[in-house]
DNA sequence: TGAACCGATTGAATCGTTTCAATGTGAGTG
DNA sequence: CACTCACATTGAAACGATTCAATCGGTTCA
């Protein structure tokens, strides 16, 4: 019913490896041939089926990434990132969402197995070591985003997450802030462990002030708004002083809910957001965070996936790029 | 080297037949040869090749989306109302990023009709019409999201945006406002089209005002901020006393350029923003917008590709949803 | 003139799974 | 006891492209 080759081949009046010929490896084959398949091929409306394509050669040129949150543009800033490195290089991305769900992650990593990619960006959420080693061991390279996984057998690219937590600390400290309040979770990402760890650390260097932390199922702006009328529920000699958000949605579900009762940012609760994404700074009181450069994160991780295509056996590596503070109005007047 | 079937069914002592039944079939194999072969499966870390398998089925159940905009959380939301309505549907969904470019949405295009497909979500940036019949001739359902196609051959959601642009304009008006410039484009969007050509016929209607186009490349962040930046250039008798931006990035970036600028939002000039994204309520000074059903448009989208996949010869259908006005202080103090 | 060589083309084998007609094995029935 | 019938299993064919050794036809050169 659907043309295939070997009606391009009848059409053209040639052989059916001529038809392939033409299409994979058109310097073999005579321009006045090319010319009549490529005819054939325009008048049947011939396309290949890449499953027996892929099945002969027994490789997939396409690179698969799993996101994390596709809501949340950090990890949309990181894909931007992946395609910049991946244009002209001739290798089509296709995307996949986890959104934070284990189960789901897992059935993209057999997906993705099963297609037998050249590579695979993951930013993972549960357990995956066994299946990343399957995948490995199935020939695609992988490389970890925005984490290192537990064992380290995995290239990775992340951001220190321990810098970050220390520069968005130490400047609350600066400002005068001594009671702060580390919002979002779940605690089991090694994200929040760091951030909130070196928050911790900062202010016990600094010895006087406190740190502690308020829980989140997710790190969206819904989980800002439950966390911040949870502190304006305690009294108001128990309140924070500053509130350090574990992300930028975060702390805009924060800003909304403190301007809506009344409080005012900076005077009586400063806010401190991480990521520094594009809206950011359109906020209405424009948020001061921790800026992580997710668009390189993503160029970088590609880079390296290139690389592990290239050579399997290239050695790991684990590239660590650095955060930086940038201030605004909702942690100084 | 890597294990197959045949590994499988040798180790579990079973013939490939019946390792291939057990994996799709598991009703047609007894309990204790079921367990046999899970347990070579397991040992050997075997994977099944979906390329072969796809060549021999004929189907490939996985479900595509092109996705004009990944850092537009308009877009972000309509992904996520098709992944709600896929769930527990078992089929896969996975992403491409047209980001735009007609060059890019083709070559997805092509990858998805070579991966045969059972169905796709499109919205659609250039002249693709010929794929898209080439796409359906080869048996891949269509659905196209956030637009019509001209030849309305193929089923669709949309957004009433004739009635968008509308609530927008009339409410302009009813404010007060007199001098209204449209903010975005290229202005051979359908949406900019109905949005601005609605506006145009709300003001003539009303029987005073005006209406004029600043178009834009892109509809981001960025192109607000140049639009607005050229609006303030205007001697101050010729300034607009509205923007009506034509999505809330734009509007963001309007917002923020103004307000920089030191002009008042709403009382010197006021905006309307189009989407009303998560952003949107959060901004600066929080935006009113035009709030399109993003999620439910995604999920009847993919109701109708699914119901589509199923009957191929199922008619055409158009199906609008309507937007409201979400009225903020961006135009009412 | 014949041998050597060259580029273009052919066509059968191959990739790894699923399918399906055929076969085997008991259990149940008259 | 012979005969069905149901169920489990087998094994070879088939999916549609690519590959590669073999062939073809023509040119060049000794």
């Amino acid at each position: 019913m659907q043309a295939q080759v070997r009606d391009v081949a009848r059409l053209a009046g040639v052989s059916s490896g001529t038809v392939s010929n033409a299409l994979n490896h058109p310097e073999k084959v005579s321009p006045a041939t090319r010319e009549r398949v490529q005819q054939a091929i325009a008048e049947l409306g011939f396309v290949p089926n890449i499953a027996a394509r892929q099945l002969r050669r027994g490789t997939n040129d396409s690179i698969g990434m799993i996101v994390l949150d596709i809501a949340n543009p950090f990890f949309t800033a990181v894909a931007r990132g992946v395609e910049e490195r991946l244009s002209g290089v001739g290798r089509p991305l296709v995307m996949a969402h986890s959104g934070q769900d284990h189960e789901r992650e897992k059935a993209y990593l057999d997906l993705f197995a099963e297609q037998r990619l050249s590579g695979v960006l993951v930013t993972p959420v549960g357990q995956v070591l066994d299946r990343l080693r399957r995948l490995r061991d199935r020939g695609t390279a992988i490389v970890v985003v925005d984490r290192k996984t537990g064992a380290r057998e995995f290239s990775s690219v992340s951001v220190d997450d321990t810098l970050g937590g220390t520069l968005a600390t130490q400047h609350l400290l600066d400002v005068g802030r001594r009671r702060i309040a580390f919002l979002g979770g779940p605690e089991r990402l090694t994200q929040i462990k760091h951030r909130l760890g070196a928050a911790r650390r900062a202010v016990e260097q600094h010895g006087s002030g406190e740190v502690w932390h308020v829980d989140s199922p997710t790190l969206d702006v819904e989980a800002g708004r439950v966390g911040a009328a949870a502190l304006l529920d305690l009294p108001p000699g128990r309140r924070p002083d500053a509130i350090f958000a574990a992300n930028d949605l975060v702390a805009l579900g924060v800003l909304q809910t403190l301007t809506l009762a009344g409080v005012r940012v900076p005077d009586d609760i400063a806010i401190v957001g991480y990521d520094d994404n594009e809206f950011a700074a359109a906020a209405a009181i424009p948020l001061t965070s921790v800026r992580q450069p997710a668009v390189e994160m993503g160029a970088a991780a590609t880079g390296r996936l290139l690389e592990v295509i290239e050579d399997p056996h290239a050695k790991v590596e684990h590239i660590v790029l650095s955060p930086e503070l940038v201030v605004r109005r909702s942690t100084v007047a």
